[in-house]
DNA sequence: ACCTGAACACCGTTCAAGT
DNA sequence: ACCTGAACACCGTTCAAGT
């Protein structure tokens, strides 16, 4: 009933798009898919569902909206680390993506090669994807709405970006970064779905008893349906996932340099 | 209002929970997404909701269900032609999967490699998904709900019993198998969002008209912001999407001979 | 131009009651 | 054990009315 304190909290800045789609998020982040409600919306926001509705659509476009803002501020700041340039979604644009990672370009240190200028952006969404648990869902859900709308395009480009400073032959560059991006969104997506999962667990369980859980789950799996899922099902415990997710990047840009260098067509 | 001429069907068998699922799944196809509900599916099985929920627990149970009856399905023909062994889901075992495909182990020919035999499980995804667009979204879905599930297991193992047959170190049995299954479920699912949003355009636009108008879309985004994206705007007409497909799934296999060949710890 | 808030249609879920 | 169907709580959305 009584939302902790904040109950009309007595409205400082005009109501905008900008602060909609920022509380949407927070709710989002706070609450999870099913805590985003006009209901909860308009309390937080200390006004009624109309006020809303003048500034959106409806409940898609606001999930579309805010889906961006996230991506956005994860795709930007990847570029070059502290000059975030045109943020134009501007949710937490600051704080997205700032763990620096392995090949990043850092502060002193030599440019980086486009490998590891790919990786630091595929982290960068992962790492965002993590944050954001409803962005697996919702990144499905957008691209189902309006592929024509600009999130793919953003994604697309920060990746073709680095492609292109690769060696591969302009003919192979909407193949090259299609795939990429599938892979860096296919994994991100599970990724966060495990987050996700793990914390609705009984509170108490960690990460770590988490994925031990499940990998205990996979090795008492029938012998005879899943032999080999129970054959590697200790060899997904104690794996980092950040580290997971990077193999998986190298062996992508490991196959665009085998088949570049090779020449078949 | 009136729901074709199927209202009040006189129900022949018995309620059981196959038939619900059976049900869902047709609705879904049909109706799409927000076609699933409880209403409807009362009025296709000819009952109330109390005896929907005497075999289902909940909406996202039954949406779960569905969604390892078409994947069991989809995942199972893959295996040999013909011989459909254990369809635990038996919702259109027949016909899921069934388009032979490029390398698929055909009638008279040579045992196909392990890479085709790869190819061949990933395009079976691939249609499957495309045909059931909405499992792009659920699928995302249920690994958040419960990645312990069924679902995920099915898919890694198929693939994974594969990956197995490749010369690839048990070591890494794990992490290549997590990356193709991750290129697959993104890239398919990408595609089935596609798929879906070309549905729901005004009629009359058909497929091709559809990725046209993507494709312009993306040749008209702004300069300054987009110039990857608008570079190979349209690289993406005229591309075959299972074709695109394969080329990312020969990429991540080519990354993987690489990477195992040159033996790179 | 921007906001209010009661009202509407619809949805998932429950449950006392039937067979 | 299995099914019925009215009822409940809640949700997205609308709209006449206000400023």
């Amino acid at each position: 009933m009584a939302t902790r304190t904040r109950r009309s909290q007595r409205r400082t800045e005009a109501l905008s798009r900008e602060r909609i789609v920022e509380a949407a998020v927070e709710l989002l982040d706070t609450a999870g898919e099913s805590g985003l409600t006009f209901r909860a919306l308009t309390e937080r926001l200390a006004t009624g569902p109309g006020a809303i509705y003048w500034h959106v659509a409806n409940k898609d476009e606001l999930l579309g909206a805010a889906t961006d803002a996230v991506i956005a501020a994860a795709v930007t700041v990847g570029t070059v680390a502290g000059t975030v340039g045109a943020a134009t979604g501007t949710v937490g644009a600051a704080t997205e993506g700032s763990r620096p990672a392995t090949g990043e370009p850092g502060t002193t240190e030599p440019p980086a090669s486009p490998q590891d200028d790919i990786r630091g952006v595929a982290l960068g969404l992962f790492d965002a994807i993590a944050r954001h648990p409803w962005l697996a869902t919702q990144l499905a859900a957008q691209l189902s709405r309006s592929p024509w709308g600009t999130v793919t395009p953003r994604i697309f480009e920060s990746i073709g970006r680095r492609v292109r400073a690769l060696d591969v032959p302009e003919s192979s560059w909407f193949t090259v970064t299609s795939a990429l991006v599938h892979y860096i969104l296919g994994a991100a997506g599970q990724n966060a779905a495990n987050n996700a999962s793990a914390r609705s667990l009984p509170p108490g369980v960690d990460r770590d008893r988490f994925i031990d859980t499940v990998s205990r789950a996979w090795g008492e799996l029938d012998p005879d349906e899943y032999p080999f899922t129970r054959a590697v099902a200790d060899q997904m415990r104690g794996h980092d996932d950040r580290e997971q997710f990077l193999a998986g990047v190298d062996l992508v840009l490991a196959g665009i340099t085998a088949t570049h260098h090779h020449g078949q067509e």
